[in-house]
DNA sequence: CCAGACGTTGTT
DNA sequence: GTCTGG
DNA sequence: CCAGACGTTGTT
DNA sequence: GTCTGG
């Protein structure tokens, strides 16, 4: 699940949004087809101040040789990320916020086809998906890459007819207990239920090439 | 001790 | 880096 | 996540 | 079938 989203437009109204004091972020093209390996926003407080930045989606482990599987590491099972080698480190150490418009799923008829649905929270600005930061260092550039997975979680039944898995999703209220609080009380957060909205949109977002605001518009 | 894995999804 | 398997 | 490629030799 | 690219 949540294998592609669609990324908030505006990088100052994210910061806003979160009451971030300081944003290390560049603003990319609008991207309503967001896919692994690209770049998004992301909020954390590694600092004393909640920062917007700018990481590579796709968890890249700090052991990593390379980053050729930046690719396979966008989620991370709440049930265990607490335990797996490539994420238990950045859960304790390093939580962050990751805002959408909304995510895509995809439903698989007997027919073989693949239909897509956008989900989101009806009546908010953003859906704010909870994640983990890490950060890689190319030992041939020496450049450091910072890279996010998405956190999920069992679906809730208002989407159970899409998909059985959706990313743990944070309240405004329980934001800081994400970003600050013990790995205790974040993982509390993976049981809340939500309110969420569905409708079926456009073939045309299959593919990660097709892009613009009409990805995410509802189609009969 | 060293070598090799380290992840998720979905589908079969 | 750290854990598991051999 | 889905779509699309998946290869070599030799010649321009 | 499996891997890479987006």
């Amino acid at each position: 699940m949540c294998g592609r989203y669609a990324l908030p437009e505006d990088p100052d109204r994210v910061g806003l949004f979160f009451d971030a004091s300081t944003r290390i972020v560049d603003a990319v093209p609008p991207n309503f087809n967001v896919s692994p390996t690209q770049t998004i926003y992301v909020v954390d407080e590694m600092t004393d101040e909640r920062l917007v930045r700018n990481v590579a989606w796709g968890l890249v482990p700090r052991w990593a040789k390379d980053s050729s599987r930046a690719a396979s590491l966008i989620n991370a099972r709440s049930e265990s990320i607490a335990e797996k080698p490539s994420f238990r480190e950045p859960f304790v150490q390093s939580r962050c916020l990751i805002p959408a418009l909304g995510w895509y799923e995809w439903n698989r008829p007997e027919d073989g086809s693949k239909i897509p649905y956008f989900i989101f929270q009806p009546n908010q600005d953003f859906t704010v998906m909870a994640g983990i930061l890490e950060a890689w260092k190319n030992p041939e550039t020496g450049q450091w890459l910072r890279t996010a997975a998405v956190v999920t979680c069992d679906a809730s039944k208002s989407m159970e007819h899409i998909h059985d898995r959706m990313p743990v999703l944070v309240e405004k209220a329980d934001w800081s207990t994400w970003l600050k609080g013990t790995p205790e009380a974040a993982s509390a957060l993976f049981m809340k239920e939500h309110e969420i909205s569905s409708h079926r949109v456009s073939l045309q977002v299959n593919s990660s090439r097709n892009n613009g605001r009409e990805l995410i518009e509802a189609v009969a």
